[in-house]
DNA sequence: GGATTATCGTTGCAGATGCAACGAAGTCAA
DNA sequence: TTGACTTCGTTGCATCTGCAACGATAATCC
């Protein structure tokens, strides 16, 4: 009528491709390693930076609340797989590192989440179409 | 350390750029018309479909829980953008239908949000790029 | 026809989320 | 040093969300 389509809006696939593949990871997260999205984007970016990190640096990093990095550092320091302590040089701040528990289970989700997303970019399309979609999403990323 | 990025990985990628576009248009929605992205995508399932619709229908077309879809139209049904009925033969189901005032809101939307999407696009690549971008972007939606 | 089973839309509830406000700590200027 | 201002992380609060349960209606089977 209005000739327009749902489906073909850009805004509303994205959300939708989101949402299905988020819910896909959120599931084995959970019951394969007992962890939430958050709480794997914290303990991610805690590998990759080797070194103590702040509440602030996450929030920034990883485009989360800063609330919800530090719940998610919460229950991860319940969960014995974070360590909190106090930033000597700046009390404010948190240090939040990976204990060996957490290292350990760091190392054993890599590999899955690499495989995963590397059968599912196989399934997408060509290799040529793989790689403008990323350099679309990453664009997409930068600019909204 | 890991040799694991998070900014490269998929899942995350497209839980970023969902969300941050989402955010955009749901600011611009609220403020310029008044509704949120449920009620948006009710009206234009509403608006595309020309017919009555139920509420289950609108659940499996537009991947939202039928919960959502039901407080969505109740809202649009108090701002007497949508009207309800019941369905002669089968009175389990709910008749859907814009009012007058809900179909003339859809076409004040409908420009902008082609506009909107016409004028990122356009920023996002060549248009082979964007092209197999979407390609990509509706496989994803039906694998996953 | 009557009983069982399935489907529809709504609602209660528990959990997650974003925002704002707060106390604690730091910075800076006079 | 003191006082105003900023930044950090946590928490209270209102809202949104998904799931399960429910009453109402319909379909199916005997």
């Amino acid at each position: 009528m209005t000739g327009f389509d749902l489906d073909d809006f850009l805004p509303y696939q994205l959300a939708v491709a989101a949402a299905r593949v988020s819910r896909g990871f959120a599931d084995r997260y959970r019951e394969e390693f007992g962890i939430t999205i958050p709480e794997w984007r914290v303990l991610a970016h805690l590998s990759a930076a080797g070194a103590p990190v702040s509440v602030r640096e996450i929030h920034a990093r990883v485009d989360m609340d800063k609330s919800k990095v530090s719940r998610a550092a919460a229950r991860l320091e319940r969960a014995g797989l974070v360590a909190k302590a106090e930033n000597a040089v700046d009390r404010r701040l948190v240090a939040l590192t990976l204990t060996p528990a957490g290292a350990a289970l760091v190392a054993r989700i890599v590999p899955v989440a690499l495989d995963w997303q590397a059968e599912m970019t196989a399934r997408l399309g060509s290799a040529g179409d793989v790689a403008a979609f990323r350099r679309v999403l990453a664009r997409v990323i930068e600019e909204a």
